[in-house]
RNA sequence: GGGGAGAUGCCCGAGAGGUUAAAGGGGACGGACUGUAAAUCCGUUGGCUACGCCUACAUAGGUUCAAAUCCUAUUCUCCCCA
């Protein structure tokens, strides 16, 4: 077998293991192993991103992922990484999140590939079962108050004006908990984690320590960050997600794409397959001629490949020449809407539109100019635009014949702010 | 309760009766440049039926041929003394 571990290394996908003979063990046989995820959202984020294909290397080197989306612990709450008590979630809504983010991972993972098949799991099904005070007595009992209080996560909000509840206190419990039963129902030896699971991870590995006399493992990645030192996958306008109702394909091929320069390369090898070589090479190509940003291209493309798909990466690649300028004609509604699904748009009667009105006039009923004098002046300036078209005419009327799909137009200002006009 | 200062365009801030749609800066927007970056440079930044017209300097009145600028009242803000 191939020495993932230190595959994993070589990526920067390693912030730290439990124990150093977890490279020996991964190598000697399939290791069955989990993460969890907490139903927060009905989307997966990018961010998310890091550790599912850190999964997915591990299941082509041969080992089983064991996918824990946490129906019971998210009822609870994480305080690791939280600087504030977390709102619970009802039942109802925790359902459904659960099953996009099932639909969402059954992509990226193979949960039908013989014996290593991913499986998906609910923690729900096994925490239901106890009552309180079976829970205190066959679980709590393993804990000692100390190092519960120990652990950074805890410690901090501890520290902190807002405190912790019980509730959030309680969590490492259920999670190593989670480690335990998958040790005993599924085999499960090692727990994939970021690295501000760490505390929740050792909680596991010692009861199972405790209880099993086995050695468990924990294998925590980096939080993987931006040049500033900005949590990777919130861009200005908000969390990147792989619902590609919630974040277009084209947007997260944008925020990709946008990577800087100290983080690229960074990003290629966590996020992407691509031989280490060939990354080299890459970096190498990129440090004499950055101006290229090749290596942006290729990680934006990659990754949106491996989460949407070619189609998906065809209709970001496509968004892309759009929203820089290519002139939009021969398109229809449908990929219109797509392309423009998060710009604004407005609606103008059809009777309007094929009477004739002139620019100003349309140009100031959208959101993009504040009036007409607005509108007039943009076009003076150059920077108006319909269908990607310039307007040099502030006379000039627009008709149906402006239309770039059957019941659409785009107007521009500048080099990319869009709005749609709809006329019905 | 007494005394003082002030309220200006998206923000800060000049202006103290007439070339004031209001200096300057910031921001924003457009353009050039560029790597869809940063920096830099240029332009624009109340509206309109646009070489002109209308609306604007807390609000409402008033004095003037003429008011952001003077007067009165109102509202609000800040400071000092009790």
């Amino acid at each position: 077998m191939t020495d993932i571990l230190q595959e994993l290394q070589n990526r920067g996908l390693v912030h730290d293991v439990s124990d150093q003979s977890l490279g020996e063990k991964l190598t000697t046989g399939m290791v069955s192993f989990y993460t969890g995820y907490d139903p927060t959202a009905k989307s997966l984020q990018i961010g998310n991103l890091c550790a599912i294909i850190t999964m997915r290397r591990l299941q082509l080197a041969g080992h089983r992922p064991v996918i824990i989306v946490g129906g019971g612990t998210g009822m609870i709450g994480d305080p690791s990484g939280k600087n504030a008590e977390r709102n619970l979630l009802d039942e109802n809504t925790i359902a459904a999140n659960i099953a996009g983010q099932r639909a969402q991972l059954e992509k990226l993972l193979d949960f039908d590939c013989g014996k290593n098949s991913a499986i998906l799991l609910n923690n729900y099904d096994w925490l239901k079962q106890f009552s309180f005070i079976d829970f205190l007595r066959d679980v709590g009992k393993n804990f000692r108050l100390g190092e519960m209080l120990a652990k950074e996560s805890v410690k901090r909000r501890l520290n902190s004006d807002v405190g912790i509840s019980f509730t959030e206190f309680s969590y490492q419990i259920l999670q190593a908990y989670d480690f335990l039963h998958l040790y005993r129902k599924e085999g499960v030896t090692l727990q994939l984690g970021g690295s501000d699971q760490w505390g929740n991870i050792t909680a596991g590995i010692d009861l199972v320590r405790k209880l099993e006399s086995a050695q468990a493992y924990g294998l925590v990645i980096p939080l993987v960050t931006d040049g500033q030192g900005k949590k990777f996958g919130k861009s200005e306008s908000g969390t990147i997600f792989l619902d590609p109702e919630m974040t277009s394909p084209y947007q997260m091929y944008q925020y990709l794409v946008n990577s800087d320069d100290q983080s690229v390369i960074g990003y290629l090898k966590k996020f992407t397959f691509l031989p280490l070589e060939e990354i080299a090479a890459l970096e190498k190509r990129t440090a004499e001629n950055p101006g290229a940003r090749e290596a942006q291209k290729i990680l934006a493309a990659e990754v949106v490949k491996i989460v949407h798909g070619e189609t998906g990466l065809e209709a970001a690649l496509r968004a892309t020449r759009i929203f820089f300028g290519e002139a939009i004609e021969n398109v229809s509604d449908a990929d219109l809407g797509a392309i423009f699904a998060d710009v604004p748009s407005i609606d103008i009667a059809k009777d309007q539109l094929a009477a004739g009105i002139n620019v100003m006039d349309l140009l100031a009923l959208t959101t993009l100019f504040s009036s007409k004098s607005d509108a007039r002046r943009s076009i003076q300036q150059n920077g108006a635009y319909i269908n990607n078209v310039k307007v040099d005419d502030i006379d000039r009327t627009v008709s149906t014949a402006d239309l770039a799909t059957d019941n659409a137009l785009v107007v521009r200002k500048g080099k990319k702010n869009y709005c749609v006009v709809k006329a019905v």
